[in-house]
DNA sequence: TTTCCTAAAGGACAAATGTCCTCAAATTAA
DNA sequence: TTAATTTGAGGACATTTGTCCTTTAGGAAA
């Protein structure tokens, strides 16, 4: 029996984006099934196919994949109230070149692929809330090069701070200089930057 | 009446994607008009709601937004046999931040979001191919995404005069280098270095 | 407690990139 | 054709970032 907060948290989660009955949401709910992850254990790991989508009640995943220079980079952390799935080892069953890992102890509500898309073909409530979240999914992506093509590392790394401030407290410092696309040891130079700043004040 | 050529060119390249029947392509293309932009002349400009989505026959175009700082930033070109539109702006609505621009001669089938939409409702067969013109967006920006994040300046020009020789035949070195996240000097430093290395050969 | 180990901070120097500038070639206008 | 304008190449120096290394602090194990 799943966690009667956690689904609490989840049908809030889709009612910002559409709302649905109650009938809807018991039709949708029936299909997703409780996964919890210890920290450092993985949702999926480069090199399976993918076959979940997972919406996170608690804690956060890391994504990252190992490029061709062997570097270890983090492509996104994923937050508490939000998906999270391999989109593109799910949707073209290949191989996936991602990991999703657990940051710290993490729970989730998961459904397959498979179930994911017969929900689709039955409900079109479903399908709105979906073409809804996944519109999201680009626009957040797009705002993504922009952030990455535009800010510098320090502007970059005050966004984080703002935005996602759990982040910062439990992320290694290594994965967060990859996420924003510098070294140690520059992160550790804007940190320093940071703190002068703030004891001026 | 749309060129002949034009048409046939714009049925294969949905073919890539999904079979169409005669028929079919023929109650959906029924949508399309055609537009011709002299050079310079622009499909969409920022502060504009975007109402249409352009097939381009012939031409390039560069996409762009101005930051912050007031920087011109070329977000893409966009090749022949590609769509084009602005999707933030089509798809919600709002005004557009982005400006399409042709870089030279272009020759487009344009469709409207309403007509867009009505195909969308009643044609499964459309409904299939633009799911899959869609996904492959989306993969392309998360390519895109990693390129600019791990690839040196170096390696992304290389990389544009591999895939896009035609882009650096026409497009002026300031649109190249804020495409690449770099600045003007950066890149003729570059076209230095690789001309360098090409005549030690 | 003491030792060991790991993670972050930061020093020193090198390399890459940016800024500001000039010059030369190409293009446009008169 | 000549003058004016635009565009790309590239010099000089400053700034930023990377690489390699050492030091420091905090937590885990003996």
């Amino acid at each position: 029996m799943i966690d009667i907060k956690a689904k609490e948290v989840f049908r809030l989660y889709l009612k910002q984006f559409s709302p649905l009955s109650e009938q809807e949401f018991e039709d949708i709910f029936i299909y997703f099934k409780e996964l919890k992850l210890k920290k450092n254990e993985y949702f999926i790991k480069e090199g399976q196919i993918c076959k979940n989508v997972g919406f996170i009640v608690k804690g956060i995943l890391r994504v990252y994949y190992i490029n061709d220079k062997g570097d270890d980079i983090t492509s996104c952390f994923c937050p508490e109230n939000s998906l999270t799935t391999s989109y593109k080892s799910l949707i073209t069953k290949t191989f996936s070149t991602l990991n999703i890992q657990a940051l710290n102890s993490v729970e989730l509500l998961i459904i397959s692929h498979d179930d994911f898309n017969k929900i689709l073909i039955s409900s079109p409530a479903w399908q709105h809330v979906m073409r809804i979240i996944l519109q999201n999914e680009y626009f957040n992506m797009e705002k993504y090069v922009s952030v990455l093509s535009n800010e510098t590392a320090i502007e970059k790394y005050k966004r984080l701070l703002e935005e996602q401030p759990q982040i910062i407290q439990i992320a290694p410092i290594q994965h967060i200089a990859s996420y924003l696309g510098v070294t140690r040891r520059t992160l550790t130079r804007i940190r320093g930057d940071v703190a002068k700043k703030n004891s001026n004040i």
